[in-house]
DNA sequence: CTGAAAGCGCTAACAC
DNA sequence: GTGTTAGCGCTTTCAG
């Protein structure tokens, strides 16, 4: 069969392959397969005869080609910093529906968090003619940025805001107010008056900073005062917020602001080291949202981002190009557990 | 400035720019900026001369065009199911990192589990002309590798087996038996010696079929009798198992072996409308791993798949092209709680 | 060491 | 209604 020598030579079918066959010519045929026949007012007939062969060739056009005659790439890329949380995982998700939904192709990539990998990653959606790039978590978003507008590429940042692109991220301050309230008042059940401890992330983060402000704000307005060895930002691993907490002095009670799901695994692990009776006078709260943490004794609630809200915002932002110089704040959920 | 307004119509930069910039030729500009200029003795001089106007005038390669060109394309697909999972998180994360330290290019989708859109997302990495693709999860494996198969592309199942091609699978038969044997011991200490419940996932599906299969081996090798009703497969939500959990009838003892993730969740929820005298007589182990369910109270264990092994298989597969025909299983992680 | 030129597969004027 | 043709931006012989 012709196919098989064609796949043993490594060559794919062609419009032109098409075209001998149904004894037409490539524009007929490239019509037709991209759907603009209509506009070309080709026959019903030759287009289902096309059509047919098509389907019996195994055709599958050239994107790499379509696109360089194109104007339009109808891509859009977006860079995450990790999948394996379920932040992350569902922005890419959902940012994959939508995009379909509005007939784009998404690319997502997602970066480990290496400045390098990002830059890298951003130049190859750019290469690949990317119409925009939603940049998620980045750790330098104006760098991206300045290569994306080297390229005239729209950039927007997600979650962490930019000073060079617009940014849509969390309202990380009313966030952390509301969890820290709630905290503070599930406490008073255990009979814990005291100041929250704040645990998670490194101070020079953005949205660690903001969050920080908005807890120790709460607790400034309910007139408890809060230690300074209260707040351990060691960074964003579980480890690191294992350590902290098992260096602090044995407390009867406490209650505690966990910064991010990844530190909370660090307090989790470290909660199991307790007695009975401490765990029983522990109360925590985390920033960010998990299925599983929810189900956690000790927790009272977490923080859930508006994904869905933050990515629509995106999108209305690709579509009309509006520009405001200001983050975009996003709303979060407080779902107490 | 010159960029200024190519910016503004548009227009990106291209190696002719770039020849003209440099008074030199575009093939000359073409292999300084790929790579390939050693290759053809271009001087250091030269070669600095267009780097150098290349950075400035912020030039990027137009990727479609140089694959268009190029004989490979060195672009690596993979299908999964979801992101939203630490499962399918790490294969999709790891998948990227390997194929970047291959030199490889890869663009990894995710179908939400519809047969349609594998089928729209395979037909798009075809057309990008992807060299390979690993479909993990997918519904219908057999016919994406169809599709490959017709364009010349190596396909790939993963976690779930086709009998189109070459497949790397958990060894889901071993890890439900090794899951089932820990379960069955810490019900000892809890004083129940009865069968387990089996709770997750279709039984039309291929790898709770397997796990259900291990399950009962070990049950009957111990001599254990599993009554019919305590195999429960209402697929893969945690509502179903909440409600398949809520649909049993009272005992003061029992244990479960909980088939996903997804399954756990509607177990837990269900577990904490217990009281806590039935809650203490509770173990439960799951197929699948997840940091915080690892944490929580009644879990006796978690069965890791081993994705690294897996995905390091499977790219030895593109490597030598050695197409096995049965399936290629690798060990799960048996990681007690 | 370097440049000219052909062509990858497709799209979109334009011609008939 | 349909075919011809001129590129899209790049890589790669082939000549010098």
């Amino acid at each position: 069969m012709a196919e098989d020598s064609r796949i043993l030579a490594g060559k794919r079918t062609t419009i032109y392959d098409i075209a001998r066959l149904a004894e037409t010519s490539a524009s007929a045929v490239s019509s037709v397969l991209n759907g603009s026949w209509q506009k070309r007012r080709i026959s019903k007939r030759l287009a289902a005869k096309i059509t047919e062969i098509a389907e019996r060739e195994g055709y599958s056009a050239n994107a790499q080609a379509s696109l360089l005659r194109r104007a339009r790439s109808n891509i859009v890329g977006m860079i995450v910093p990790k999948y394996d949380n379920r932040y992350f995982g569902s922005i890419a998700e959902q940012f994959e529906a939508i995009s379909r939904a509005r007939g784009l192709f998404p690319v997502v990539t997602c970066t480990q968090r290496e400045p390098a990998l990002e830059v890298e990653a951003a130049k190859e959606l750019i290469s690949f003619q990317a119409e925009c790039l939603i940049a998620t978590g980045a750790t330098d978003p104006d760098h991206l940025t300045a290569l994306c507008e080297a390229a005239g590429v729209l950039s927007i940042n997600l979650d962490l805001p930019g000073n060079a692109a617009v940014s849509v991220i969390s309202d990380n301050y009313g966030g952390a107010r509301e969890l820290t309230a709630l905290i503070l008042d599930r406490c008073r059940e255990i009979g814990y008056e005291g100041a929250l401890h704040f645990v998670g992330g490194r101070p020079s983060d953005h949205n660690t900073a903001v969050r920080l402000r908005g807890f120790l704000d709460v607790h400034h307005a309910r007139g408890i005062a809060v230690p300074e060895d209260h707040v351990l930002v060691p960074g964003y691993s579980a480890d690191r917020a294992e350590q902290a907490m098992k260096s602090l002095s044995p407390r009867d009670a406490m209650g505690i602001f966990v910064n991010s799901t990844i530190s909370l695994e660090g307090v989790v692990r470290w909660s199991q080291g307790l007695n009975d009776a401490a765990r029983q006078r522990l109360r925590y709260g985390c920033f960010d949202y998990d299925p599983f943490a929810a189900l956690l004794p000790s927790n009272v609630g977490m923080v859930q981002q508006n994904i869905s809200k933050m990515l629509e915002t995106a999108f209305d932002i690709m579509d009309t190009r509006r520009h405001p110089s200001e983050p975009i704040l996003v709303p979060c959920v407080l779902r107490p557990c």
